[in-house]
DNA sequence: AGCACGCCGACT
DNA sequence: GTCGGCGTGCTC
């Protein structure tokens, strides 16, 4: 069928163009497919677009105009991911053009460049060598005059597109003559010519295996010089090809048997096997304690949708694909394995993500936006730690990988595997009522016992040194435990050295000036930091309100923590992780794999370290203070610290030696920590639920946050009314409205935020409203008005 | 979004 | 007169 137009989405995000615009196909790019990244004409620029659609007719009642360029060979995107934009767009309240940018590797985001080039004869020092650039930051004189030679027709001005993506070539050399031509040719070489005679008895050993990659014949010890000569000579030809650049390559020639499975982890198996089989989508949710082994069922039933002809697609938290993660999926299924995440270059992401949509790699692991993987024929997906919050998207577009993740598995009548030892409260919720199939892991792979936890109680306790961070319990143990020569682990789950400033005259906290927020001092930079915006300034030595010494840094933050470590066992080696170590790339890797190798006697850091870490030798994990979450004004703080506790003990005792918790808390009574004591999820979501159904709060109840933000704090108030107003005629029981209030953190970066959340069980009129919402946003942007919708929001702060 | 058109006040 | 400020409307 050959389709005469094609629809297009463009690259420009707004209100107002957030719909199709038809083009005529030329007859040259008539390989033009759904899901095409192409170029067009758009008013008088020249703009990147995607198309969704192919067709014959057209209401437009305008002249259409023709499609200029159809950038890639394959279309970037297949009909699954343009037909998966189009739900996106109906549901995240984005615009389709942001999404469907999303789903692809950012090197293929277009480059626009303005360029104004003088006609032949036109002199004008504004232009070098004929041509000035427009960058956007130009002096308003110098466009008036521009446009001024523009008008006369002096100069002309081009709207450039310009395609990022870029593949990498390599030099590979073809055979030119016959084996028995190559024979002859020995005999023309000289005796002495020992690097010609390596080559000339490469390619005779090698015949029929040409044309060779400059790299593989490096390796066989063959210099660059001697291929140029034999090129040179006419012997051999050498041409560019493109090449991928590959981030797993030194886990090349590994492979490993896959383990055999406990009864448990079999049985799960087999209901999720049946479904790859049936090629039905269902959802499971695996709930396994942490060490039930469910990796490996997640890696036989990958196996087994291979094994149907299908692929699979794995998700997993960014900080949990550690190397060692990474190693042993690479190493079951070697080349077909692609990977996607934050540390690989965007050249990396680029090739890998084109190996996926060419089918070359039959499977994907990688993070958050790796859901959007084109791969076809799917037959599993998998999403590890199915309770992360960092599977949401905080900024647009809001998608959520789980709700992506049911919707392909549905597309492509697959199964999805949930897993999780904590589920989120909204899976676990929907396994209840059965819409979700629950399986559950309650061993130890290894038939080890979990990790004895114990609560100390900070209210009663002695305190090790001068500082009342580390008790004399907890410090007792690290140095029980360093003398066996074992390793301990440590969370705070705050960086920095101190929390706050506070002055004891007068009561004055230094605070950021640009955000709602104390400043946290880091002692080491000799600054006082704030954690929103960056901002900075000198730790005082006075009170900057009313000049007293009288002034106390309080709140212990890991750097805090750390030097106390150093002064009450100075012979622990202590690494610190935490967002400030690891800011630089690469570094994260090196401290985890300092104390992989026993470099270090402590681990101390951040909740980054709470999740997916696997150090057989770490036999006690201390927890400085629990309740740092506890009473964040949100209704999941109980959950994400139960979460949190739950996860950091898994840490512990994960080979032979018996692993110990020590958690430090002023709330030993609360229900989140005594569950984490006892790593009762069952019992905690029992609790919990109770607690979420008489506080109307999901998953009882769905939520919808609807922010707004202004230089001018009044401004932004008033319009959150409007909207309350405009929310409240049309949406009726048992709905319910809260706000507008400011939020918790009230302002940011100098603008002031005020939302409303909106609480329902079946509102079928809200996505209309909340899309009128959106409309009418564009608009009062031009006021500085600023407003965000977040369907299912993480946090209601 | 970004670009042009068009209408109105200010200034050489 | 015309320069240039911003409001308005369109892009297949």
């Amino acid at each position: 069928m050959i389709f005469l137009i094609a629809q297009v989405i463009v690259d420009v995000a707004s209100q107002q163009t957030d719909h199709v615009f038809e083009y005529l196909i030329p007859p040259e790019l008539d390989d033009v497919t759904i899901g095409s990244r192409v170029v067009v004409p758009f008013g008088r620029r020249k703009v990147q677009g995607f198309v969704v659609n192919l067709v014959n007719q057209t209401n437009y009642q305008g002249k259409l105009k023709k499609l200029l360029l159809v950038v890639d060979e394959q279309a970037p995107l297949t009909p699954e991911l343009v037909e998966l934009s189009q739900y996106l767009a109906d549901n995240i309240f984005a615009y389709r053009i942001s999404i469907l940018k999303t789903m692809l590797p950012r090197v293929m985001r277009a480059n626009y460049r303005k360029i104004v080039t003088a006609s032949s004869g036109v002199d004008n020092p504004l232009f070098t060598n004929g041509i000035f650039e427009l960058t956007g930051k130009e002096d308003l004189k110098i466009i008036i005059s521009l446009k001024s030679l523009i008008k006369a027709g002096k100069a002309k001005i081009e709207y450039l597109v310009e395609n990022q993506a870029k593949e990498k070539l390599e030099k590979c050399y073809n055979l030119v003559f016959t084996k028995e031509q190559y024979q002859d040719l020995t005999k023309e070489i000289r005796k002495n010519a020992k690097q010609q005679q390596i080559l000339i008895n490469f390619i005779l050993t090698n015949f029929g295996k040409f044309p060779l990659r400059q790299s593989i014949l490096a390796q066989a010890g063959i210099k660059t010089e001697t291929l140029k000569n034999f090129c040179h000579k006419g012997w051999l030809r050498s041409k560019l090809v493109e090449t991928y650049r590959n981030p797993l390559r030194e886990y090349e020639n590994q492979k490993i048997k896959p383990v055999n499975l406990n009864d448990e982890q079999a049985a799960a198996l087999k209901q999720i096997n049946q479904k790859i089989e049936q090629q039905e989508a269902e959802t499971f949710l695996l709930e396994g304690v942490t060490g039930s082994g469910k990796t490996e069922v997640y890696l036989h039933a990958i196996s087994q949708s291979l094994k149907v002809g299908r692929n699979a697609l794995m998700l997993v938290p960014e900080i949990s694909l550690t190397p060692q993660m990474v190693k042993q999926v690479h190493a079951r299924f070697g080349k077909e394995v692609a990977v996607l995440h934050s540390a690989l270059s965007e050249g990396e992401k680029y090739d890998e993500w084109r190996r996926i949509r060419r089918g070359e790699a039959k499977v994907v692991v990688g993070a958050r936006s790796a859901i959007f993987a084109p791969l076809t024929n799917i037959g599993i997906i998998i999403i590890d730690e199915e309770h992360e919050s960092s599977y949401k998207q905080e900024d647009t577009p809001r998608y959520h990988a789980r709700d992506v993740a049911i919707w392909r598995s549905k597309y492509h009548h697959a199964p999805l595997i949930l897993g999780s030892a904590t589920p989120s409260l909204d899976s676990r919720a929907r396994a209840q009522k059965g819409r979700y199939h629950l399986l559950t892991l309650k061993k130890r792979a290894n038939k080890q016992a979990l990790p004895e936890v114990k609560i100390i109680d900070l209210r009663k306790s002695e305190f090790a040194g001068s500082q009342f961070d580390l008790t004399s319990e907890l410090v007792d143990a690290i140095k029980t435990r360093i003398s066996q020569q074992q390793q301990v682990i440590l969370l705070l789950n705050r960086r920095g050295y101190a929390n706050f400033m506070l002055c004891r005259d007068c009561g004055f906290v230094l605070e950021c000036p640009n955000c709602d927020l104390s400043l946290t001092m880091h002692r080491d930079v000799g600054q006082m930091i704030c954690h929103y915006c960056g901002y900075h300034e000198a730790i005082p030595n006075k009170c900057p309100n009313c000049h007293s010494k009288a002034i106390r840094f309080l709140g212990t933050g890991t750097q805090k923590v750390e030097s106390e470590l150093n002064e009450l066992l100075p012979l622990a080696k202590v690494l610190r992780m935490d967002v400030d170590t690891t800011r630089r790339k690469g570094s994260y890797k090196k401290i985890l794999d300092a104390f992989g190798r026993h470099e270090a006697d402590i681990l101390l850091g951040t909740q980054m370290i709470a999740k997916g870490l696997d150090f057989p030798n770490v036999t006690l994990v201390g927890v400085i203070n629990a309740d740092t979450g506890l009473y964040l004004p949100d209704y999941n703080a109980s959950e994400k610290t139960f979460e949190l506790l739950t996860q950091v003990s898994g840490r512990a005792g994960r080979a032979e030696k018996k692993g110990q918790v020590l958690i430090q808390t002023f709330n030993p009574d609360h229900y989140a920590i005594k569950l984490a004591q006892s790593q009762d999820y069952e019992a905690f979501y029992q609790t919990e639920m109770k607690i979420r159904y008489q506080g109307n709060y999901p998953p009882f109840f769905f939520t919808t946050l609807i922010s707004v933000a202004s230089k001018n704090e009044q401004n932004a108030a008033k319009e959150a009314f409007i909207i309350k107003r405009q929310l409240m005629h049309q949406l009726h029981q048992p709905t319910i409205i809260l706000g507008p209030t400011p939020s918790a953190i009230s302002k940011i970066k100098n603008l002031y935020y005020y939302q409303i959340l909106v609480k329902y069980k079946h509102e079928p009129k809200l996505k209309a409203i909340l899309h009128q919402i959106q409309d009418a946003a564009q608009e009062k942007k031009k006021y500085g008005l600023n407003i965000y919708i977040d369907n299912q929001p993480n946090r209601i702060m």
